[in-house]
DNA sequence: TTGTAGGCGTTATCAC
DNA sequence: GTGATAACGCCTACAA
């Protein structure tokens, strides 16, 4: 046993001010870089408070200002799981990379269902000023009216119109899934199926909708449907599902590369041919579609770059710029081996 | 274009005494649930919080009441990479498990490198009432002396020696190796090689050990090794070194499933077959152990638990408990299709 | 260029 | 049981 570690008392700004021997609000001015400080001051008051170790306390900080120099990224999705799409991964990274060169801090809270009212009070609390919101789950609709009281950027359209409307950067994912698709038609493929995402994800739907519609067009039945979860288990479940139901299946659209290439396992293992006698499309062009056993042909999307897209709208709210309201990214088809 | 969102002023504590009729103290009183409260005001004040959508600005309340209520999970890692890793995300799931029935929040932060000192900053400035490191490369060693200011929990031994010590949880990383080495070793293995882990980091190396012992124990040349950086790609590429360096290799003990599942996909597109020609092992026990191409046999480390375990630790340091310095838990060897 | 003084929205310690 | 009143640590006019 050791006893409880007893945090040192941190200097304050006003100790920092009598080792100077001047004001506080000398200090202050001197650390925050104003403007109409002497150099001379400036050099003295910040080696005092390097030797003091003193580290402005926050919470007085973003009291006195109203502003707390921190940012939100939300992943609306229960227990970390989400953490395991290769596609959000991308978006944190990029919202991360972006930040990091601002002055900004980045925190991130996975928000599953029980601790949902704890996040958002905390988003409206007044201590961050500015909130990211990551892969939108339409349970989660508290989400659309935080931005009466704090900025908001979503990814992906939301799943309900709000007035004043909320700020979101999109995809066409029906667009995408339907060049997807149509590329496998172009295949001369007749039996496509497809292994969608979760039910109550609208860039989901999106995505089913767009590979029924590529099918419609081309003639083609558009019956077999498989609901995955863009998981690697829910995947290889629903590739199953889908050879029992029909054999004769030549072609498969799954929403997501994670899934894509759980089917291709799959199918392998199964003693198809990918993709002779299977041909396999994906959906993000995640890291997923390259550690496939086939490497997977892909719809593409911007998925680093949508994440610093989100932040610098965001970054561009806070500083008072006028932005517009949605932001379309563009996909496109990646061919690799798997179609 | 859209006019930029004018968040609406948010109601204080103030407006909420004013419109209930009380003063401020009530209404704290009341909303914190103190004692000596009667129980009609508690309703009432609650009733008009309630209509006002009054939230409690949190900068105010831990200036005042200095405790933020809030915990940082830092992740010291570059650029959202480690999501990649299954044992760390069920690290971060039991941590955050744990921390949802709590009263705390919790928040996560990535340290970039580039970062560190922001967040080095947030996390001493008294917004988050303690934190919690997982992962631990040796290069991030300013967070050992951040238990100065705020109480720490660790996963994994610090790489440093620090007084008073860091608080952390472990298990025996060199032991838990040797084991699954020796499981190698007793399926009549003879050319057994290694896949480690980053180099700085204490636990991989801790598994190298490990493993070295194990083979020296068995009078078995411990040659083979090749450094990897527990990713699929590093995985990949280090399997197929080793197979260039000796295609005689007849047992793998590699630092980390996502690794071992990809060296089990080099081997088998390379013609071997698993466990016959080759046996492998992994470590964590993670869900890539399950979606390898053979099921792994791992050395099982409870990385949900250990999360929960930190977690726990730390709210209990919050509490002012006595705590132990150390905790260490338990592995043991999972046997699967590959071993 | 620097000092003075008031205030940011809470909690906490007194009285009443 | 409730109301004053003073912090909490910093920023920011305004004055000098």
């Amino acid at each position: 046993m050791a006893k409880p570690t007893t945090p040192s008392r941190r200097p304050t700004l006003e100790m920092v001010a009598a080792e100077a021997g001047v004001t506080r609000s000398t200090v202050s001015r001197a650390l925050n870089g104003e403007p109409d400080v002497s150099q001379a001051t400036i050099k003295h008051v910040r080696e005092v408070a390097a030797r003091l170790n003193y580290v402005p306390n926050r919470a007085a900080r973003s009291l006195a200002s109203s502003r707390s120099m921190a940012i939100a990224l939300v992943i609306p999705e229960p227990g970390m799981l989400a953490l395991a799409d290769p596609h959000l991964v991308a978006v944190m990274a990029g919202v991360s990379r972006r930040i990091e060169d601002s002055d900004y801090l980045l925190s991130l809270m996975v928000a599953g269902d029980s601790e949902n009212a704890k996040i958002m009070r905390y988003l409206t609390s007044g201590v961050v000023d500015g909130v990211l919101v990551a892969s939108q789950h339409s349970r989660h609709d508290a989400l659309l009216y935080l931005h009466d009281l704090v900025p908001v950027v979503f990814s992906g359209r939301p799943t309900e119109q709000t007035d004043p409307p909320n700020y979101f950067i999109d995809l066409d994912n029906a667009a995408a899934a339907a060049a997807g698709t149509a590329h496998l038609v172009s295949l001369g493929r007749r039996r496509i199926a497809t292994i969608t995402g979760p039910e109550d994800m609208a860039a989901a739907s999106d995505r089913t909708a767009g590979w029924r519609s590529a099918l419609v067009e081309a003639g083609l039945p558009a019956d077999l449907v498989a609901v995955g979860d863009y998981t690697a288990l829910g995947g290889a479940a629903a590739m199953r599902a889908l050879l029992e139901r029909d054999p004769g299946i030549d072609g498969v659209f799954a929403a997501n590369d994670v899934m894509a290439a759980a089917a291709v396992s799959v199918l392998l293992d199964a003693g198809r041919r990918v993709p002779q006698d299977v041909a396999v499309v994906g959906f993000d062009d995640s890291s997923a579609a390259l550690t496939a056993r086939v490497p997977l042909t892909t719809v593409s999307q911007p998925s680093e770059a949508m994440g610093g897209l989100m932040a610098d709208l965001l970054l561009r709210i806070l500083a008072g710029d006028d932005v517009p309201v949605s932001t379309v990214v563009e996909s496109h088809l990646v061919r690799r081996a798997s179609a």
